[in-house]
DNA sequence: CGTTAATCTGAAGTTAGGTTTATATATCGA
DNA sequence: TCGATATATAAACCTAACTTCAGATTAACG
Protein backbone atom coordinates (compact mmCIF):
# COMPACT_ATOMS: atom_id res chain seq x y z
CA UNK A 1 0.00 0.00 0.00
CA UNK A 2 1.35 3.22 -0.88
CA UNK A 3 1.89 6.70 1.59
CA UNK A 4 -1.22 8.47 -0.58
CA UNK A 5 -3.05 5.87 -0.23
CA UNK A 6 -2.42 5.22 3.44
CA UNK A 7 -2.81 9.22 3.77
CA UNK A 8 -6.21 9.05 2.37
CA UNK A 9 -7.24 6.51 4.61
CA UNK A 10 -5.82 8.01 7.51
CA UNK A 11 -6.57 10.95 7.03
CA UNK A 12 -2.82 12.14 7.62
CA UNK A 13 -0.03 14.18 5.42
CA UNK A 14 1.86 12.05 3.32
CA UNK A 15 4.63 14.23 5.36
CA UNK A 16 3.18 13.35 8.63
CA UNK A 17 3.07 9.69 7.63
CA UNK A 18 6.92 10.12 6.86
CA UNK A 19 7.81 12.06 10.16
CA UNK A 20 5.98 9.16 12.14
CA UNK A 21 8.03 6.72 10.46
CA UNK A 22 11.23 8.34 10.57
CA UNK A 23 10.64 9.02 14.44
CA UNK A 24 10.16 5.25 14.75
CA UNK A 25 6.14 5.35 15.53
CA UNK A 26 6.26 2.68 13.00
CA UNK A 27 8.29 -0.09 13.11
CA UNK A 28 9.79 -1.86 10.17
CA UNK A 29 7.69 -0.34 7.61
CA UNK A 30 8.22 -2.55 4.10
CA UNK A 31 10.35 -0.92 1.37
CA UNK A 32 10.45 -1.94 -2.60
CA UNK A 33 13.21 -2.85 -4.22
CA UNK A 34 13.20 0.94 -5.36
CA UNK A 35 12.78 2.33 -1.58
CA UNK A 36 9.37 2.91 -1.71
CA UNK A 37 7.50 2.56 1.35
CA UNK A 38 5.14 -0.39 1.52
CA UNK A 39 2.53 -0.12 4.32
CA UNK A 40 0.71 -2.97 5.70
CA UNK A 41 -2.63 -3.83 7.39
CA UNK A 42 -0.64 -3.97 10.71
CA UNK A 43 0.78 -0.38 10.12
CA UNK A 44 -2.99 0.93 9.41
CA UNK A 45 -3.76 -0.78 12.66
CA UNK A 46 -0.42 0.97 14.43
CA UNK A 47 -1.82 4.13 13.33
CA UNK A 48 -5.15 3.92 14.45
CA UNK A 49 -3.31 3.06 18.13
CA UNK A 50 -0.87 6.06 17.49
CA UNK A 51 -4.38 8.17 16.73
CA UNK A 52 -5.78 6.92 19.65
CA UNK A 53 -3.41 7.78 22.17
CA UNK A 54 -2.32 11.01 20.55
CA UNK A 55 -5.84 12.05 20.92
CA UNK A 56 -5.33 10.49 24.94
CA UNK A 57 -3.38 13.33 24.99
CA UNK A 58 -0.05 11.63 25.26
CA UNK A 59 3.15 12.50 23.63
CA UNK A 60 5.01 11.21 20.36
CA UNK A 61 7.64 10.50 22.66
CA UNK A 62 6.19 8.24 24.95
CA UNK A 63 3.83 6.87 21.87
CA UNK A 64 7.24 5.60 21.12
CA UNK A 65 8.54 4.13 23.72
CA UNK A 66 5.18 2.09 23.71
CA UNK A 67 5.58 1.30 20.09
CA UNK A 68 9.02 -0.30 21.02
CA UNK A 69 7.57 -2.14 23.92
CA UNK A 70 5.03 -3.74 21.62
CA UNK A 71 8.50 -4.94 19.19
CA UNK A 72 10.14 -6.37 22.33
CA UNK A 73 7.19 -8.80 23.00
CA UNK A 74 5.65 -10.33 26.52
CA UNK A 75 8.85 -9.26 28.43
CA UNK A 76 6.81 -5.79 28.26
CA UNK A 77 3.30 -6.52 29.12
CA UNK A 78 3.18 -5.45 32.46
CA UNK A 79 5.17 -2.23 31.31
CA UNK A 80 2.46 -1.51 29.18
CA UNK A 81 -0.71 -2.50 31.22
CA UNK A 82 0.59 0.32 33.72
CA UNK A 83 1.10 2.86 31.02
CA UNK A 84 -2.82 2.31 29.92
CA UNK A 85 -3.53 2.38 33.87
CA UNK A 86 -1.36 5.67 33.76
CA UNK A 87 -3.21 6.87 30.58
CA UNK A 88 -6.54 6.41 32.15
CA UNK A 89 -6.08 8.73 35.02
CA UNK A 90 -4.74 11.36 32.44
CA UNK A 91 -8.10 11.06 30.14
CA UNK A 92 -10.29 11.05 33.08
CA UNK A 93 -8.40 14.30 34.40
CA UNK A 94 -9.01 15.61 31.07
CA UNK A 95 -12.68 15.28 30.69
CA UNK A 96 -12.78 16.67 34.08
CA UNK A 97 -11.51 20.24 32.85
CA UNK A 98 -13.55 20.23 29.69
CA UNK A 99 -16.58 19.45 32.26
CA UNK A 100 -15.85 22.36 33.69
CA UNK A 101 -15.25 24.27 30.91
CA UNK A 102 -18.17 23.52 29.19
CA UNK A 103 -19.87 24.79 32.22
CA UNK A 104 -18.85 27.90 32.58
CA UNK A 105 -18.89 28.17 28.14
CA UNK A 106 -22.96 27.62 29.27
CA UNK A 107 -23.08 29.72 32.00
CA UNK A 108 -21.86 32.68 29.56
CA UNK A 109 -24.23 31.72 27.08
CA UNK A 110 -26.68 32.42 29.16
CA UNK A 111 -25.62 35.65 30.22
CA UNK A 112 -25.22 36.58 26.76
CA UNK A 113 -27.91 36.10 25.71
CA UNK A 114 -29.71 37.98 28.28
CA UNK A 115 -27.53 40.52 27.43
CA UNK A 116 -28.49 40.25 23.70
CA UNK A 117 -32.11 40.57 24.21
CA UNK A 118 -31.34 43.53 26.79
CA UNK A 119 -28.91 44.95 24.35
CA UNK A 120 -26.89 46.26 27.02
CA UNK A 121 -24.69 44.10 29.85
CA UNK A 122 -25.89 46.73 32.21
CA UNK A 123 -29.19 44.55 33.60
CA UNK A 124 -27.12 41.35 33.39
CA UNK A 125 -24.03 42.39 35.10
CA UNK A 126 -25.45 43.77 38.15
CA UNK A 127 -27.97 40.76 38.94
CA UNK A 128 -27.76 38.62 41.96
CA UNK A 129 -26.48 35.34 41.37
CA UNK A 130 -29.54 34.70 43.89
CA UNK A 131 -31.84 35.80 41.39
CA UNK A 132 -30.86 33.55 38.61
CA UNK A 133 -33.19 31.36 37.11
CA UNK A 134 -33.38 27.33 39.07
CA UNK A 135 -30.99 25.88 36.17
CA UNK A 136 -28.52 28.58 35.97
CA UNK A 137 -27.89 28.91 39.14
CA UNK A 138 -27.25 25.33 39.68
CA UNK A 139 -24.31 25.63 36.66
CA UNK A 140 -23.38 28.80 38.82
CA UNK A 141 -23.08 27.18 42.01
CA UNK A 142 -21.59 24.27 40.28
CA UNK A 143 -18.64 26.68 38.68
CA UNK A 144 -17.48 28.53 41.90
CA UNK A 145 -17.65 26.12 44.65
CA UNK A 146 -14.14 25.17 46.26
CA UNK A 147 -12.42 22.71 44.78
CA UNK B 1 -0.95 43.29 44.05
CA UNK B 2 2.56 41.85 42.90
CA UNK B 3 3.10 39.51 40.20
CA UNK B 4 4.41 37.09 42.79
CA UNK B 5 1.39 36.72 44.92
CA UNK B 6 -1.00 36.57 41.12
CA UNK B 7 1.90 33.93 40.72
CA UNK B 8 0.54 31.64 43.85
CA UNK B 9 -3.04 32.50 43.35
CA UNK B 10 -3.17 31.36 39.57
CA UNK B 11 -0.33 28.69 39.40
CA UNK B 12 0.62 30.59 36.38
CA UNK B 13 4.73 31.41 36.04
CA UNK B 14 5.71 35.43 36.60
CA UNK B 15 7.15 34.72 32.98
CA UNK B 16 3.52 33.51 32.01
CA UNK B 17 1.43 36.64 33.20
CA UNK B 18 3.78 38.96 31.90
CA UNK B 19 4.06 36.99 28.27
CA UNK B 20 -0.17 37.71 28.77
CA UNK B 21 0.46 40.97 29.58
CA UNK B 22 2.36 41.92 26.50
CA UNK B 23 0.25 40.02 24.45
CA UNK B 24 -2.99 41.74 25.55
CA UNK B 25 -5.36 39.13 27.04
CA UNK B 26 -5.20 41.62 29.98
CA UNK B 27 -5.86 45.00 29.79
CA UNK B 28 -4.45 48.28 31.30
CA UNK B 29 -2.92 46.47 34.27
CA UNK B 30 -2.09 49.05 36.69
CA UNK B 31 1.38 50.20 37.14
CA UNK B 32 2.85 52.35 40.39
CA UNK B 33 4.92 54.83 40.08
CA UNK B 34 7.89 53.16 39.42
CA UNK B 35 6.67 50.42 36.80
CA UNK B 36 6.11 47.59 38.33
CA UNK B 37 2.80 46.09 37.77
CA UNK B 38 0.13 46.37 39.93
CA UNK B 39 -2.73 43.87 39.65
CA UNK B 40 -6.45 44.20 40.79
CA UNK B 41 -9.31 41.86 41.27
CA UNK B 42 -10.45 42.48 38.26
CA UNK B 43 -6.92 41.46 36.82
CA UNK B 44 -7.27 37.87 38.62
CA UNK B 45 -11.24 37.43 37.15
CA UNK B 46 -9.69 37.67 33.65
CA UNK B 47 -6.93 34.93 34.50
CA UNK B 48 -9.39 32.91 35.45
CA UNK B 49 -11.29 33.36 32.64
CA UNK B 50 -8.60 32.84 30.17
CA UNK B 51 -7.39 29.56 31.88
CA UNK B 52 -11.37 28.61 31.58
CA UNK B 53 -10.91 29.57 27.81
CA UNK B 54 -7.35 27.63 27.20
CA UNK B 55 -8.28 24.69 29.25
CA UNK B 56 -11.27 24.20 26.57
CA UNK B 57 -8.82 24.73 23.87
CA UNK B 58 -8.98 27.83 22.47
CA UNK B 59 -5.89 29.91 21.47
CA UNK B 60 -4.14 32.64 22.79
CA UNK B 61 -4.66 34.76 19.72
CA UNK B 62 -8.75 34.11 20.01
CA UNK B 63 -8.88 34.59 23.84
CA UNK B 64 -7.16 38.17 22.80
CA UNK B 65 -9.68 38.90 20.14
CA UNK B 66 -12.31 37.94 22.87
CA UNK B 67 -10.81 40.17 25.91
CA UNK B 68 -10.51 42.93 23.24
CA UNK B 69 -14.50 42.90 22.71
CA UNK B 70 -15.07 42.69 26.25
CA UNK B 71 -13.11 46.28 26.22
CA UNK B 72 -15.31 47.59 23.85
CA UNK B 73 -18.95 46.76 25.68
CA UNK B 74 -22.08 46.50 24.84
CA UNK B 75 -21.74 46.89 20.48
CA UNK B 76 -19.64 43.21 20.55
CA UNK B 77 -22.31 41.31 22.71
CA UNK B 78 -23.59 39.24 19.61
CA UNK B 79 -19.86 38.18 18.79
CA UNK B 80 -19.13 37.16 22.21
CA UNK B 81 -22.40 35.01 22.31
CA UNK B 82 -21.28 33.27 19.17
CA UNK B 83 -18.04 32.61 20.39
CA UNK B 84 -19.12 30.66 23.21
CA UNK B 85 -21.78 28.88 21.13
CA UNK B 86 -18.85 28.09 19.21
CA UNK B 87 -16.40 27.27 21.82
CA UNK B 88 -19.13 24.69 23.71
CA UNK B 89 -19.09 22.65 20.19
CA UNK B 90 -15.38 22.73 20.23
CA UNK B 91 -15.66 21.70 23.60
CA UNK B 92 -18.09 19.05 22.94
CA UNK B 93 -16.26 17.58 19.77
CA UNK B 94 -13.15 17.07 22.25
CA UNK B 95 -15.20 15.33 24.75
CA UNK B 96 -16.30 12.77 22.34
CA UNK B 97 -12.77 12.00 21.55
CA UNK B 98 -11.18 11.42 25.02
CA UNK B 99 -14.52 9.26 25.33
CA UNK B 100 -13.74 7.32 22.60
CA UNK B 101 -10.00 7.03 23.63
CA UNK B 102 -10.73 6.18 26.85
CA UNK B 103 -13.12 3.26 25.80
CA UNK B 104 -9.78 1.74 23.45
CA UNK B 105 -7.50 2.18 26.59
CA UNK B 106 -10.03 0.39 28.91
CA UNK B 107 -10.17 -2.21 26.66
CA UNK B 108 -6.44 -2.55 26.58
CA UNK B 109 -6.36 -2.43 30.02
CA UNK B 110 -8.78 -5.61 30.07
CA UNK B 111 -6.20 -7.09 27.23
CA UNK B 112 -2.79 -6.65 29.19
CA UNK B 113 -4.28 -7.56 32.72
CA UNK B 114 -5.25 -11.05 30.81
CA UNK B 115 -1.66 -11.30 29.22
CA UNK B 116 -0.03 -10.60 32.49
CA UNK B 117 -2.16 -13.43 33.96
CA UNK B 118 -1.07 -15.55 31.42
CA UNK B 119 2.45 -14.45 31.07
CA UNK B 120 2.16 -13.95 28.06
CA UNK B 121 0.17 -12.67 24.82
CA UNK B 122 -0.23 -15.81 22.93
CA UNK B 123 -3.89 -17.09 24.54
CA UNK B 124 -5.22 -13.13 24.28
CA UNK B 125 -4.26 -12.23 21.54
CA UNK B 126 -5.92 -15.38 19.55
CA UNK B 127 -9.16 -15.34 20.84
CA UNK B 128 -12.31 -14.44 18.87
CA UNK B 129 -13.68 -11.50 19.85
CA UNK B 130 -17.40 -12.58 20.08
CA UNK B 131 -15.50 -14.82 23.17
CA UNK B 132 -14.88 -11.59 25.24
CA UNK B 133 -16.94 -11.45 28.61
CA UNK B 134 -19.77 -9.38 28.06
CA UNK B 135 -18.49 -6.41 29.61
CA UNK B 136 -15.69 -6.22 27.48
CA UNK B 137 -17.90 -7.30 24.02
CA UNK B 138 -19.75 -3.86 24.64
CA UNK B 139 -16.60 -1.86 24.78
CA UNK B 140 -14.92 -3.68 21.62
CA UNK B 141 -18.32 -3.16 19.45
CA UNK B 142 -18.51 0.56 20.26
CA UNK B 143 -14.95 0.94 19.44
CA UNK B 144 -14.88 -0.76 16.51
CA UNK B 145 -18.23 0.45 15.05
CA UNK B 146 -18.12 2.67 12.24
CA UNK B 147 -19.31 6.46 12.73
C1' DC C 1 21.37 54.20 53.84
C1' DG C 2 22.90 50.12 52.11
C1' DT C 3 22.10 45.74 50.42
C1' DT C 4 19.37 41.96 49.23
C1' DA C 5 15.37 40.54 46.85
C1' DA C 6 11.95 41.50 43.38
C1' DT C 7 10.78 43.53 39.22
C1' DC C 8 11.44 45.47 34.61
C1' DT C 9 12.56 45.00 29.33
C1' DG C 10 13.87 43.15 24.89
C1' DA C 11 15.83 39.50 22.68
C1' DA C 12 17.13 35.03 22.12
C1' DG C 13 16.29 30.14 23.17
C1' DT C 14 13.17 25.96 23.73
C1' DT C 15 9.89 22.12 22.68
C1' DA C 16 6.39 19.73 20.18
C1' DG C 17 4.70 18.48 16.09
C1' DG C 18 4.74 19.12 11.95
C1' DT C 19 5.43 21.47 6.90
C1' DT C 20 8.18 23.19 3.10
C1' DT C 21 11.87 23.12 -0.04
C1' DA C 22 15.44 21.46 -3.01
C1' DT C 23 17.11 17.89 -5.29
C1' DA C 24 17.23 13.21 -6.73
C1' DT C 25 14.91 8.71 -7.93
C1' DA C 26 11.08 5.65 -8.96
C1' DT C 27 6.91 4.19 -10.96
C1' DC C 28 3.23 4.20 -14.24
C1' DG C 29 0.19 4.96 -18.34
C1' DA C 30 0.33 5.59 -23.34
C1' DT D 1 10.65 4.46 -24.03
C1' DC D 2 8.99 8.94 -22.88
C1' DG D 3 6.90 12.08 -20.05
C1' DA D 4 3.99 12.89 -16.14
C1' DT D 5 3.37 11.71 -11.37
C1' DA D 6 4.75 9.96 -7.03
C1' DT D 7 8.12 9.17 -3.83
C1' DA D 8 12.63 9.67 -1.31
C1' DT D 9 15.87 12.40 1.77
C1' DA D 10 18.02 16.02 4.47
C1' DA D 11 17.69 20.31 6.07
C1' DA D 12 15.52 24.43 6.83
C1' DC D 13 11.41 26.61 8.25
C1' DC D 14 7.08 27.31 11.03
C1' DT D 15 3.73 28.26 15.02
C1' DA D 16 2.24 28.22 19.70
C1' DA D 17 3.24 29.09 24.12
C1' DC D 18 6.39 29.72 26.94
C1' DT D 19 11.22 30.19 29.37
C1' DT D 20 15.74 32.00 29.94
C1' DC D 21 19.08 35.48 29.86
C1' DA D 22 21.45 39.88 30.30
C1' DG D 23 21.46 44.08 32.06
C1' DA D 24 19.01 47.77 34.39
C1' DT D 25 15.80 49.60 37.89
C1' DT D 26 12.82 49.36 41.99
C1' DA D 27 11.18 47.92 46.41
C1' DA D 28 11.67 46.13 51.03
C1' DC D 29 14.17 45.25 55.25
C1' DG D 30 17.27 46.00 59.25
Amino acid sequence: MQISEVSKITGLSISTLRYYDKHGLLQNVQRTEGGTRDFSQRDLDNLNMIECLKNSGMQLKDIRVFMDWCEQGDSTIEKRLAMFEEQEKNVLGEMKKLEHALKVIQFKKWYYSQAKEDGTLDRIKNIDPNQYPESIAALYNEIHKEK
